[in-house]
DNA sequence: ATTCCGTTTTGGATCGATCCAAAAAGCTGT
DNA sequence: ACAGCTTTTTGGATCGATCCAAAACGGAAT
């Protein structure tokens, strides 16, 4: 290993030197920096060669001090170990390179406590805004005390209350899953069962919302069936292995996302039934492995990369309006038809 | 939607405001801030009461500009849409939170231009620390370059040059690998292929290494294979297709990671060939749909999170102590078996 | 030459914390 | 009461940028 030499207390190069190098003053530099149109080109490029020369490094901090802008922006997701928010993350992170910002990110684990902390933490580090996937349970009142704050704030995939207050990126999960219903009642099933979560947040009172309407509109309400726990691969085949050793067995399952969807096709094939023969299957977010599942997976896509950039480009706008009109942008949520509800293979299950 | 009015200017309350407040002077207050061990029990008591009084917001910004700690860190993974990163980053998050400590967070997408661009902004906004998975074809001299600045580095699974030139924390796949060839010989099997990715970077021949050594040892050099291809479920499907139509066929697979692996499965029970009876499949992570594929799949265990916690703990304790010696901590990574290479359902396809 | 006006440039004040050397306050023991 | 400690507290200088009102510049028109 190479000797760990540092230069204790180089000199470190400031704006000033910059400065006195290119034979302007502070300010100009400054409006340099700020890539400001006031500044002459040939000033500009002069300045330029000296930062170049001097190997300057801009000092945010200082900058932050004045100027009420610190080009970060704070995300909160409940669990970056989820493909999904993987997924969302990589296109926040995408849309935020091309406008030189960088995200914070924190994973509250649907911990209001941790998330508290977090948000304090950027209010003091001065974010620009806020893309929160609110912790479960968490008050409708965050949204009005960060508003307080004076930081933009867009709700993203869940929100507090029972509608969202203020900006918010989503997916239409209650068409998606009313269509799923559809679909499923077009292929003759009558007992479908919605695998939900044991969690009261937006986003899984809508899958339900979907579901009671389409089984309502097909009088279908007495037929209807929640059944509620963890959203986990092994818990999804639990259930799933439950249900149908039961002798009032679906014909077809909702499931709250793929991941439980997964666990339903591995519990299918372990009793000797074929998903989409036997029981029809759907899924939500339609994640890659979807397709790759022997059979395929049908599944509800809900586009995490493309949420992930609608709403950094929508906190990136509200940093340049804050008093803008506030927006609701719900992306669809297409069913992607795959063998685990194929109509071919569907039959008729019982006469209503 | 409530009126968004938003008090224009409201009197921000500083360090000056809570001194007053509390009748002590600003750097008392400053000293509590820090949870400095100087101030009086009561002193400190006063103060806190000041500060929750007027709702004081400390600025770190400011904080900055005089002292060297920003309480931040930057992360430079390769895709954090990966599910390996995702949970790498949940370890990372883990420790950091606990240290009050925030990360900024970018993809480089194994781009170097970005990677160099977040990299310059991290010194911008001078991060303590920096958790650096690198991006392909990353010189050697970054990390000298890195250390210039005067930022502690940590090399994360992935390491430029020959061997991790300062701090590195990843895990053992060089050892890994070679087990599980080793495993895959006393079942009988000759013709191993490893299926590894195109680019060429420490991770990468580490496996390579491991795979050669333990060939090597049992003298089977000439029946050493190595397929490369894009690491993708679907790039896995593909070319293990392609492997078991050709007449010199492979009785196992090594795939570079659980996603080629389960990819490599479903090629398989396409071509009507049962995993781990008519050709052994071991992955690489051992992620979570592993232990739940049929048949279950056997794969090298890499502990994302693990991985994360330790390097966010090894970036702290650098931050702490700078010139401290390196390290390099190397975690195992033991082969789980699986259906997909049991002993019990392997017999042996040629003689030696 | 002078005035006018749009484009560039500038110096000083300022943001809100930390650092540091020195002062003040509290204890002991004589 | 005072010297000699240790424990707390303090005020000013300072970090490195931005903001802003005003000055300098340069060309066109009078």
């Amino acid at each position: 290993m190479p000797e760990n030499l540092r230069v204790s207390s180089r000199p470190r190069v400031t704006l000033r030197d910059i400065a006195a190098h290119a034979g302007v003053s502070r300010s100009t530099v400054s409006l340099v920096m700020q890539e400001s149109s006031l500044v002459a080109e040939s000033t500009r490029q002069r300045v330029r060669d000296a930062i170049d020369a001097l190997g300057y490094v801009y000092n945010r901090g200082a900058a932050t001090l004045r100027s009420p802008r610190t080009a970060t922006i704070g995300v909160v997701v409940h669990d970056i170990a989820n493909p999904f928010f993987g997924a969302l993350m990589a296109g926040i992170d995408e849309t935020l390179q091309d406008a030189d910002y960088v995200p914070f990110l924190a994973s509250s684990g649907d911990s209001l406590a941790r998330q508290a902390r977090f948000l304090a933490r950027m209010r003091e580090h001065r974010v620009d805004a806020l893309l929160l996937c609110p912790a479960e349970e968490t008050p409708a009142s965050l949204i009005e005390t960060i508003a307080d704050w004076g930081m933009p704030c867009i709700e993203v995939m869940r929100h507090v209350g029972p509608s969202p207050l203020g900006d918010y990126v989503g997916a239409d999960l209650r068409t998606g899953i009313a269509n799923a219903v559809r679909h499923l009642i077009a292929l003759g099933h009558r007992r479908i069962t919605l695998l939900a979560g044991t969690a009261d947040h937006s986003a899984d009172r809508e899958r339900l919302a979907g579901y009671r309407q389409a089984m309502h509109e097909a009088g279908l309400d007495d037929l209807s069936r929640i059944v509620r726990g963890p959203l986990t691969r092994c818990a999804g085949r639990e259930i799933t292995l439950e249900l149908m050793r039961g002798d009032d067995r679906p014909t077809a399952l909702i499931c709250h996302n793929d991941l439980v969807a997964l666990g339903a096709l591995l519990a299918l094939s372990h009793l000797g039934l074929r998903a989409g023969q036997d029981c029809a299957v759907v899924g939500v977010d339609d994640i890659d492995e979807a397709a790759l599942t022997d059979p395929a997976l049908s599944s509800i896509a809900t586009h995490p990369r493309s949420i992930g950039r609608r709403a950094a480009e929508l906190a990136l706008k509200r940093i340049r309006t804050p008093d803008g009109e506030r927006e609701r942008i719900v992306l669809d949520a297409p069913l992607m038809v795959r063998a685990s509800s194929q109509p071919s293979l569907a039959r008729p299950q019982e006469s209503p």
